[in-house]
DNA sequence: CTCACTTATTTTAAGTATAAAGTATCTCCG
DNA sequence: CGGAGATACTTTATACTTAAAATAAGTGAG
């Protein structure tokens, strides 16, 4: 099948060129790092010192907000994108504040419900209303007209890279 | 990797507009916060796989390995964006590795400078080559054409970030 | 039925992160 | 000088994070 000794590059571009992408690449994820670095940083700090909160604590609550009906304890790993081993603390605390419910099913007794509470509703609103004006007050000075096409351009971005992982 | 719907506006632009652009920066935190963590995960997955290794490591080696006459301690907790505090654990685990050394300076006593070993600099340069490829890897999708443009716009977005930071 | 497999969740070990308090050293004003 | 305050760094307490092992419950082939 295969003839040639040394297998063909799949773009031939010449040294330069592809030290030059290489560096183009390595700036982007840089950058990437920095502004995400220098956002959730912000966003943290205000979170503690006006709700003595951490964000993976809200973005639990962010997700079950928009399910009145509560979810299945695995879905919060995969929407999150963190390991489900990291959950089970957190989850543990919002169930000891009261702001979520956790409730064994009883067609399968491994699988446990969670759901906001009451209290844990009016809290996440409270606290996404204070984000969502943090927010604003950060990216104020971009630009509106040019929101969506940079967000468009990192959507195209997250679809290459899932891609490229999934191959192998 | 805050999650927020939406609420209400918070700059003095009038009712729907002001929506629609706040559901945008929205949309653009979520996604920038998406894109990295993505290929930060994939990055620190390959770092503990190949090498194991982790990226707070690298990124110390990193920042050494352009300073060949080394680095005060201090300035390591102002280039990579993390507190002092974090760092001691990782410099002491590195000295004891045999990647780097940390030397009290003698003008003054407090500080210390921290310098890259030779083993350490050519094992920075093995991780350092990987690295380049995994994310050449990841990001080879995106037309390289439009890299650089999309670096600026990420490059606009974290100052301005950082003056809306400044100001208070 | 039962034993191997799978799935859902928790536990554990190691590392990273911050904030805040602590220690040591230096600087400089009075 | 000498002590107040600044600076460099470490320690502590708390929380998040993953990978991998453990537990527990369901599923299915023989």
């Amino acid at each position: 099948m295969a003839v040639a000794k040394e297998s063909p590059p799949v773009s031939p571009k010449s040294g330069v060129d592809q030290e030059a992408e290489y560096r183009a690449q390595t700036r982007l994820w840089l950058r990437l790092l920095a502004c995400t670095t220098l956002i959730e940083g912000e966003l943290r700090r205000r979170f503690r010192e006006e709700f003595d909160f951490t964000m993976p604590r809200f973005d639990v609550l962010a997700q079950l907000d928009r399910e009145p009906s509560g979810l299945v304890l695995g879905e919060l790993p995969k929407r999150l994108m963190v390991s489900a081993g990291n959950l089970t603390p957190i989850v543990d605390r919002l169930v000891e504040d009261g702001y979520i419910t956790r409730t064994p099913s009883n067609l399968d007794r491994r699988v446990q419900i969670v759901c906001m509470t009451v209290e844990g509703r009016k809290a996440f609103r409270r606290m996404a209303k204070s984000h969502g004006s943090w927010l604003a007050e950060l990216l104020a000075g971009f630009p509106a007209d040019r929101l969506d096409g940079l967000t468009s351009e990192l959507d195209e971005l997250k679809g290459i890279v899932r891609d490229a992982m999934q191959k192998p």
